[in-house]
RNA sequence: GGAGGGGUAGCGUAAUUGGUAACGCAGUGGUCUUGAAAACCACCGCCUUCGGGCUUGCAGGUUCGAGUCCUGUCCCCUCCGCCA
């Protein structure tokens, strides 16, 4: 959520930057809303200071025995108003609120103008792209072929865009989750095993909701929430708190994580890269606002370092205006190499969401020497999304055979085999 | 799921027939001190256009006025049932 003074004080500056993400909005709505709310409740709160005052005079006059039917009638009135314009304010306030939950956040000054994908701006790479001296498969052959991935029984038990692994391929994927939350933890962040199941105002103060309602999955009859992140438990840890530091504050939770994919029909059909359910191992760090640009960028390390350690090639962007996100205000997305696409794809998503989600859910420090209390900055970036990196391995590190050497750093993890 | 009890400042406790949220501890600043402790003083929920407004889990209702009365709801505790 933007802060509403931003918007009364500076609207065209807001609108220039809404627009480099290529939205608009309407904020003359905001303004007259605001202006009208401001009236009626400057005018609520004098009617209640008079009240309070007649009420404590009432007090007084009974104490010392006076009649005080008069002033009870006339104070009657006072409160008749005080409910009517209440009464007028309710659906203006609602408004308002319901408007300024919809509006994104602003992208920093360094975000790239660009409306898609093809205008993200490339940061740097790292690794070699493999070239096979065989007709290299993709994972979904493969994973098939060594039999520890299984789409056709996942569609079965569940249905589209499911899998499930056994045997080497469950062992791996445990492997792979426990060496991130190792690397995470060596990295300062401490480890969190957040619920899956959250509420509405969860999800309303990372900002899912409203706007992105169709992409979760609504546990109906008891009304929790899929979450489609870690990052929501995550920070709504500390929702309607004022925090007291140490910053910065850093954690890290492997969850699974359950996506509806409204509006992905047809993509991505075949294999890992996207389904409803998948694990993911997330960081979230709280920080003073003047850390934040400086948190990203160690917080990108700390994704990045993940693939350099997996030795798997991957492509660092900064995204542009156009591909960002609702919340956030500077994004950079690792992408890996995956050969059976002949493209990097999109493995982790590191973000600096400013004070957008501390203000929807309220999440305040007190700054050292200051007695008003301020918004924090929340980030949030996987390290990594562990089905993707799956895939990434298999097809990267495949042999001639169909057999798969198994990454060096994830050998303690898996009785020092070399190869599945 | 059922029955009972409870939710007041970080913690622990108050508040007459409904009368406008108090006290202790902890914390912060200061005085004193070589320094610290102790003692003493002040501050010690949120917002504010600085007039004031709001705040007893949350949302409503009754009332001139609600921690207190009424309705709904969430959470916690105890017991029973069920359950990995």
């Amino acid at each position: 959520m933007l802060d509403i003074r931003r918007i009364r004080q500076d609207p065209e500056t807001v609108a220039r930057l809404l627009a480099k993400k290529h939205v608009e909005v309407d904020l003359d709505v905001v303004q007259r809303l605001d202006a009208k709310k401001r009236e009626i409740t400057l005018h609520i709160e004098r009617l209640k200071a008079q009240r309070n005052q007649a009420s404590e005079e009432v007090s007084q006059r009974k104490k010392r025995g006076e009649d005080v039917t008069g002033l009870i009638a006339e104070t009657r009135l006072v409160g008749e108003k005080i409910k009517e314009l209440e009464a007028s304010l309710e659906p203006i306030d609602q408004e308002l609120q319901d408007f300024l939950y919809t509006v994104p956040n602003t992208p920093l000054p360094q975000v790239p103008e660009g409306e898609s994908a093809d205008d993200n701006q490339e940061m740097h790479r790292f690794g070699e792209v493999p070239r096979f001296s065989f007709p290299a498969k993709p994972h979904w052959e493969l994973g098939e072929m060594l039999e520890i991935i299984d789409f056709e029984r996942a569609r079965k038990i569940s249905g589209s865009r499911f899998s499930l692994m056994r045997g080497m391929g469950a062992r791996l994927n445990r492997a792979l989750i426990n060496f991130m939350l190792d690397h995470a933890r060596e990295r300062g962040y401490q480890e969190v095993a957040p619920p899956y199941l959250v509420n509405e105002a969860s999800m309303l103060g990372t900002g899912q909701f409203p706007k992105f309602a169709e992409d979760a999955f609504h546990v109906v009859p008891h009304d929790y929430y899929l979450i489609p992140t870690a990052e929501v438990p995550l920070t709504n840890l500390f929702r309607d708190e004022i925090i007291t530091g140490p910053f910065p504050l850093k954690f890290t939770a492997y969850t699974a994580s359950f996506r509806a994919e409204a509006g992905a029909a047809g993509r991505d059909t075949r294999g890992l890269i996207r389904q409803h359910q998948f694990d993911k191992v997330e960081l979230v760090r709280f920080e003073e606002p003047q850390g934040s640009e400086a948190a990203i960028e160690e917080m990108l390390r700390d994704a990045e370092s993940v693939l350099e350690e997996l030795e798997l090639p991957y492509r660092t962007v900064m995204l542009c205006g156009g591909d960002m996100g609702f919340g956030q205000a500077l994004t950079y997305d690792i992408e890996v190499w995956m050969p059976s696409y002949g493209k990097y794809v999109e493995i982790s998503s590191v973000s600096n969401m400013t004070d957008f989600q501390a203000r929807r859910a309220n999440i305040r420090y007190r700054p050292s020497g200051v007695k008003k209390t301020e918004f924090v900055h929340t980030l949030n970036g996987s390290a990594l999304a562990v089905g993707r990196t799956i895939a990434a391995i298999l097809e990267n590190y495949q042999r001639p055979n169909g057999h798969v050497k198994i990454p060096d750093v994830l050998r303690s993890y898996l009785d020092d085999k070399e190869l599945i």
